[in-house]
RNA sequence: GGGUCAUUAGCUCAACGGUAGAGCAGUUGCCUCUUAAGCAAUUGGUUGAUGGUUCGAAUCCAUCAUGACCCA
């Protein structure tokens, strides 16, 4: 079998013997000499005293060039070492500690070991704590041993891992040479637990919904599909948990959410991966009004539990995530930006024109209000940069919501967009069966006709409304993009821990066809 | 889907039609000294893949693969 790989760092990996070449053979023969000499390579357990940022808070105010008689024990993964092994930078997920092995602090046989070791490798450290001439905090090596051989050589710590495909193929290399990757992917962490801790606080139970479904509802996207065996029949990965979480309102509780993986069988780009992670609440007796004071609480929490201020630095702009946000209405935000008053325009052929006028392409359109949203994305969207719902949309584009209490034509819906991306998409829930049924008749007719992002009519879900379900208000929040905007990553990738990458094509033998 | 660019040693990059190089990493000595980097010597390549042009291709052309950035 053949390597198949871009040497400059994109790897199909069909032979490991061919990743990191020769420099993983010589690693291996000192893999050997170790266990000859009677070393175990890859031990079960070590007892530490400190991590790394422990030791550097406790010996704060220690002098340069003193010396303590404190023994500790640390342990980690030698990324650097200077002066053949005797100056050795180890790091744990805290931070790093500088080894000292001076070799009068150790005996022939650990000298000896040192020289089987490799950047890369885990040690586990005994010795006393000390404060170098030069101010670095160090340990003064007694006693160490081996937690784990490594086998493939890191890249150059002076000018780093910086191919962008190598990084996102081989992610975990990505975490050890950069440490913002784990830093972003921390944050991350912070925004799911700020978002979980605000709404259990509130009240709201977390509920997990199907993944795989019959049907895929509750937005406009392609699904993956996939097979049951058993029951031999394809199933959809779910495009949104909407349907299900409102079941749920139908069943009786009244604060329900869900932060789950999301799939949808459409374009990748910088902005989108097949799979992210999506948060739907739903909650009963409220409005979008109401929905929108609590999004902006919610946000602006995340804002300050992460970036430590409600103002945050992304991509060249400064995001103020204070309350409140601007609210303009969809038609205002057109007139706005073209000079244009769309709601004036009451035909759908004459709104087309207005469109063409203002340079809009149109593709499948076939409404009103399709039109407008048309010309909204297009000449709008790119303009919100600060935090800003875009209020009252076209009922066309909106089945599941409600229809405006005052407005004919529109529903109660918002959007939330930050630096000209949409955010949040959240509105008073369509309660009413018999509308729902109308209008979900309606999408089953569009997708019959050919559009594969129509909704499928889901009877069931109609039937869960005939038994009667509260005013509720709901929510979608794209976990990955808030995460974007607060770790300033210009990338979905950057938040992702293993993004979806195509593979590269395997070797082929040499008598194949070749195709 | 369209355009532009990229892919050369483990990593970061040169070489732009005439013998594939450097820095770091690695190896071997010496050295117990440091903040990217001790000193010296030295190993290392099917230039992403497949065809073509040419006396000669990393370099020019075509196709393919993967990725980045724009555009739709």
């Amino acid at each position: 079998m053949i390597l198949v790989n871009r040497a400059g760092g994109g790897h199909f990996v069909t032979s490991l013997e061919a990743e990191g070449g020769r420099l993983r053979v010589e690693r291996l023969r000192k893999l050997e000499e170790l266990k000859a000499h009677g070393i175990k390579p890859y031990p079960y357990r070590f007892d530490r005293t400190h991590k790394a940022s422990q030791l550097h808070e406790k010996y704060k105010d220690l002098a340069p060039d003193m010396e303590t008689q404190d023994q500790v024990r640390v342990c980690g993964k030698v990324l650097n070492e200077r002066n053949s092994w005797m100056f050795v930078d180890l790091y744990d997920e805290s931070g790093k500690i500088q080894l000292f092995c001076h070799k009068e602090s150790l005996s022939q046989e650990k000298l000896d070991t040192r020289k089987l070791l490799d950047k890369g490798d885990y040690l586990g450290i005994t010795g006393t704590v000390r404060r170098t001439k030069a101010g670095e905090l160090s340990i003064r090596v007694s006693d160490f041993e081996l937690l784990c051989k490594s086998l493939q050589p890191l890249p150059d710590s002076w000018d780093g891992f910086t191919d962008v495909e190598a990084r996102y193929r081989h992610r975990y290399v990505d975490m050890i040479m950069n440490p913002q990757v784990r830093e972003t992917l921390r944050k991350r962490s912070v925004v799911v637990r700020t978002i979980r801790n605000f709404l259990d606080e509130r009240d709201f139970l977390e509920i997990d919904t199907p993944t795989l479904q019959v049907e895929a509802g509750g937005a406009d996207a392609r699904p993956f599909v996939t097979h049951h065996n058993t029951l031999d029949i394809d199933l959809y990965l779910r495009i949104a948990t909407e349907l299900h979480l409102k079941r749920l309102i139908v069943g009786g509780f009244e604060r329900v959410y869900e932060i789950g993986r999301i799939f949808r069988n459409e374009g990748m780009s910088t902005r989108h991966n097949p799979e992210f992670t999506m948060l739907e609440m739903y909650c009963a007796y409220g409005d979008y009004n109401d929905l929108m004071d609590f999004t902006e609480e919610m946000l602006l929490e995340c804002a300050i539990n992460v970036a430590g201020a409600a103002k945050v630095h992304y991509q060249g702009h400064d995001l103020e995530f204070s309350r409140p946000f601007q609210r303009i209405r969809m038609t205002d935000s057109i007139r706005n930006v073209t000079g244009v008053d769309v709601e004036s325009i009451a035909s759908f052929e004459e709104m087309k024109k207005v469109a063409t006028t203002l340079g809009v392409v149109l593709e499948h359109q076939e409404s009103r209000g399709e039109v407008i949203n048309a010309i909204f994305e297009e000449k709008v969207e790119a303009t919100l940069i600060q935090p800003t719902f875009i209020i009252d949309y076209p009922v066309e584009i909106s089945p599941l919501t409600k229809a405006h209490r005052t407005n004919p034509g529109e529903v109660e819906r918002f959007e939330l967009f930050v630096a000209g991306r949409e955010l949040a998409n959240g509105y008073s829930e369509l309660t009413d069966p018999l509308d729902q049924r109308a209008r979900l008749e309606d999408q089953a007719r569009k997708k019959a006709a050919g559009n594969e992002e129509a909704m499928p009519l889901d009877l069931d879900f109609i039937l869960a409304m005939e038994y009667g379900m509260p005013p509720t208000m709901g929510i979608g929040i794209g976990i990955d993009r808030l995460v974007m905007f607060l770790t300033d990553s210009a990338s979905i990738r950057d938040v992702i821990a293993f993004p979806t990458m195509k593979p590269l094509a395997e070797a082929k033998p040499a008598d194949g066809d070749g195709k």
